[in-house]
RNA sequence: CGGGACGUAGCCUAGAGGCCAAGGCGUCAGCUUUGGGAGCUGAAGAUCGCGGGUUCGACUCCCGCCGUCCCGACCA
């Protein structure tokens, strides 16, 4: 059969697109913009979700859910807010065949819908913190979507925190930041750096944006958590105060985080390859697979041999496939569980049952290694370790390598002129600079390049001495530019 | 929302005004197979994206719309 997957060097946002809809993680749906999540797509999704939600649960915060539908009048409490948000919005005019007194919002996020209830939840200081997150479906009638990435429609989860001080408020929303940072790194392999955003970049309604940006295959960043100081903004719009310890009348301060189905998109797009789909071991539906391979009259003796090894690696814990169907051949099944992601397989035939063996596939990097079968459940376990391992190492170093100090001008231009070489849709990478916190600075470069400021790394601030790469000015950060999605 | 490309069976592609729309993959049935997407035989499967128009005749030409992808402006 033809190859079904277009190469990264051909034609990446193709190869992107080939391995959603062939490794069957989601398809297109009536409505623009909208995506059908397939199970499979949703499975990871679910431990994803799963794995994220039991670690909020552990940083002491609980489940709530609020209304999709908002009204209009609530997004227009918190001017900014309403404003980085009315281009994107999908409004309900009528309901049960009659045009409402006032238009429904579908909400492109909750912080009005919810601050509105907080307002009559939190009287005292003993009220706080509220600590509430929330899973939920959002819209945002994006111009230009892309499966997993931006869609009209998508999936995530939003936490929104009240808090006595500001100090408090911006500890809770940096203890979130680092929540996502060692869930992306941990559970998705996915290397992050995490940061602060610009003026230009911050959310619509925040008094300062936290990020964790991660590279792709072609260089390009993307922005996969956020975790929001609102300051007093959404209390002071929503009128929520509260009764200090001092007695005193006082607007409470707030945060705000989300991930979205976004996620599952990074995912894919730093660790796959021209295969298929690569799924960190964590996240995989089945973290192993085994695939017998008959000959004349061996099969039920095969077929014996790999469910007494599948009931062994089951006794440990591990999610496995025994792929006994017969319709396909043992190569057909090779390539389709590569395009699936499924992190080991395991190949087993006459030849290995007779010699006791079994043949062990790393999906990472596609070495073979051939083990007792008595041994292949403790090395299939630390081949998970490994490849877990492995994958956020082999992630992390590429974007190493392609994280560049920019110390002028004419550097930077020339670090983003490389469109086009390597990959199809490349970029330079990463620009590491130091910068002045010019709004207009930053603007020019966009202008000239596609390239923002992603963020400035929260870890890389100690000892900012010199000039603003892009303007000569004297600098005050240093910043991450980048390519973005 | 602007510019470009495309839309023919589940998928990919041929047909470029003229008889019954062609082939490959996949699907189904049977046989034969199985160590990297096997083989043979047979079968099913298409309002040619939708709507108008031109024409004796439209998958083909014209107009409009819808959708997908790419490139820009905007965003998790």
């Amino acid at each position: 059969m033809a190859e079904k997957i277009t190469s990264r060097s051909v034609d990446y946002s193709q190869w992107y697109l080939d391995i959603v809809l062939n490794a069957k993680l989601a398809d297109y749906s009536p409505v623009k913009g909208c995506m059908v999540i397939r199970p499979r797509g949703y499975a990871i999704w679910e431990r994803l979700r799963d794995e994220l939600d039991r670690r909020f649960k552990a940083t002491g915060h609980v489940n709530a859910y609020f209304p999709m539908l908002i009204p209009m009048s609530f997004l227009k409490k918190e001017a900014e807010h309403v404003e980085g948000f009315a281009p994107e919005l999908a409004v309900v005019t009528h309901g049960g065949g009659e045009e409402l007194d006032e238009p429904l919002v579908l909400r492109p996020t909750s912080e009005t819908i919810i601050w509105d209830k907080y307002r009559d939840w939190i009287q005292s200081w003993r009220d706080l913190p509220l600590l509430i997150n929330q899973w939920a479906n959002v819209v945002r009638w994006e111009k230009r979507t892309r499966l997993f990435l931006r869609t009209a429609e998508f999936l995530w989860q939003e936490g929104h925190t009240a808090h006595e001080t500001s100090k408090e408020a911006e500890e809770e929303t940096l203890r979130m930041l680092e929540v996502y940072r060692s869930f992306a790194e941990e559970f998705l392999a996915l290397p992050v750096v995490a940061g602060v955003k610009s003026d230009s970049e911050k959310f619509a309604g925040a008094v300062r944006t936290y990020t964790i940006e991660a590279m792709m295959q072609d260089r390009k960043a993307l922005q996969a958590g956020t975790s929001h100081f609102l300051g007093q903004n959404f209390a002071k719009a929503f009128d929520v105060k509260f009764q200090s310890r001092e007695g005193k009348l006082e607007h409470v301060w707030a945060s705000s985080w989300g991930v979205s189905t976004r996620l599952v998109g990074a995912l894919i797009m730093t660790h796959s390859d021209d295969k298929g789909l690569v799924l960190p071991p964590t996240l995989a539906p089945e973290e192993v697979v085994i695939v017998p391979i008959f000959k004349g009259d061996s099969k039920p003796a095969v077929l014996a041999y790999g469910e007494r090894l599948a009931t062994a690696l089951k006794s440990l814990g591990l999610r496995v496939v025994f792929d006994s169907d017969e319709s396909n051949s043992p190569g057909w099944k090779f390539a389709e569980w590569e395009m699936r992601g499924t992190p080991v397989r395991i190949e087993l035939g006459p030849r290995d049952m007779e010699a006791g063996k079994v043949v062990l596939v790393r999906r990472d990097t596609g070495e073979k290694e051939i083990v007792a079968v008595e041994a292949a459940p403790a090395r299939v376990r630390e081949l998970l370790g490994l490849i877990q391992a492995n994958l956020l190492e082999r992630a992390r170093a590429f974007r190493v390598e392609n994280t560049k100090s920019i110390g002028t001008r004419d550097e930077m231009l020339a670090f983003f002129s490389k469109e086009g070489a390597g990959t199809a849709d490349a970029t330079g990478g990463f620009a590491e600079a130091l910068w002045c916190g010019s709004a207009e600075c930053e603007a020019g470069l966009k202008a000239e390049t596609k390239a923002t400021l992603r963020c400035m790394p929260m870890d890389r601030q100690e000892g900012i001495s010199g000039t603003c790469a892009l303007c000569g000015a004297p600098a005050k950060h240093r910043a991450i530019f980048s390519r973005s999605y």
